[in-house]
DNA sequence: CGCGGCTATTGACAGACTGTCAATAAGTGC
DNA sequence: GCACTTATTGACAGTCTGTCAATAGCCGCG
């Protein structure tokens, strides 16, 4: 009866495994409900640890919830990546790759993504930032072209730089319901179709010359 | 000395007039924080009040930031409704009408309007679908084309209104980061050019057949 | 002009949550 | 089997939200 649940003599890991665990149990919380919802006592239970603990390898619920974060945003750009470099062999448009990249990713993690674009930004500057950098650095993959110029610093070409804002504003958008269509089981888009109608939207001012 | 700062004697006012001061108030705070950076305390102080007044209007703190929202949405429809009823007279296109009064609003509330895209919406789900609900009438009167066929229910062009959803977020992304230009007195463009820009993004799918 | 009643407003209180820190005990090497 | 390192805990303090009986402006009426 008591032994059924009982605490199972607590288990004393490395803190890098420690943290390991704890991480990949903040994708999936995060992934399912926003910052000020979930306590720490929740995160702490579903651990199997202390609230101590947590605060002793993250100092406090935000920097848990922004090494969260950044787990993530590691393992999109590490995908992102390994695109790009595939591409520059083939030398197909990075437009199209980087966009399949990304929505596959949306795909695998429609829960964080969600949670990520509908609130995460809002919680703190750090996440804000973050989450921004992350984006440029996608921005940057996807036309390489405007990198030097438009993007670093003060670019002269404005407009191209709001043509890029505006596109990935379309991209994420989209990506966003589509995430959210295919968790509730609603009809949707194949992946495809919806890059297809994306690629569309690419503004002239920023699309890479076509090759082939 | 000590009545330089008295209570200056409590004003007893009307629960309506009351309850308008406090949503200025609110969408004044709102729009320089966060929604967890901003204590009951600290609004209820600014607005010279006690707390328990500000719960015994709005239920709770979440209850006094959806009203602030819902309060910044009308007045955003309000517009939006005015600019389409002038062009339905006019007969011009409702794209850019209904771009140009969005532009504007940003222009005049840049502080609410950033708060409420980057983080408003995650604070809780009544929010989230206050803003999508009003993003949806927007999107209907700016392609009022596709609002019998493809918005209501489950419409079965799904292009159409991921089309619509894309150009939109597009709007959005690109409002927020001009937003940010402006505050902090970066050079940036023109309303004029932006809509110039975003008119030339708007998919073929949804654009309404050009008069004139 | 004063007084009584309605109700807008308050302040003290309870509960929940975050963050701190000295004490404890799981593993490791001798 | 024992001592030592340090991962882990549990109790504690402070802050914040939300509750509610008590208080005091304002209005009308005598």
């Amino acid at each position: 009866m008591v032994s059924a649940l009982a605490p199972a003599t607590r288990r004393r890991l490395s803190p890098e495994e420690r943290q390991r665990r704890l991480l990949e149990l903040g994708l999936e919380l995060f992934g399912e409900a926003a910052y000020d919802q979930i306590s720490t006592d929740e995160i702490a239970e579903r651990g199997g640890v202390s609230r101590g603990l947590l605060f002793h390898y993250f100092g406090n619920k935000r920097g848990f919830y922004v090494a969260v974060i950044r787990e993530a945003a590691d393992r999109l750009l590490e995908r992102s990546k390994a695109a790009g470099q595939a591409d520059v062999g083939t030398a197909e448009d990075p437009e199209r790759a980087q966009l399949d990249v990304f929505l596959r990713f949306v795909e695998d993690n429609a829960g964080l993504f969600t949670v990520l674009m509908q609130g995460g930004v809002g919680v703190d500057a750090e996440v804000k930032s973050l989450v921004d950098q992350t984006r440029q650095v996608l921005a940057r993959r996807v036309a390489p072209r405007l990198d030097a110029e438009s993007l670093t610093g003060s670019g002269p070409d404005l407009g191209e730089r709001f043509a890029l804002t505006a596109w990935i504003g379309a991209v994420e958008a989209a990506a966003v319901e589509w995430a959210d269509h295919r968790r509730r089981g609603l009809p949707t888009l194949e992946r495809r179709e919806l890059a297809g109608l994306l690629l569309g939207m690419v503004p002239t001012s920023i699309r890479s010359p076509t090759k082939v």
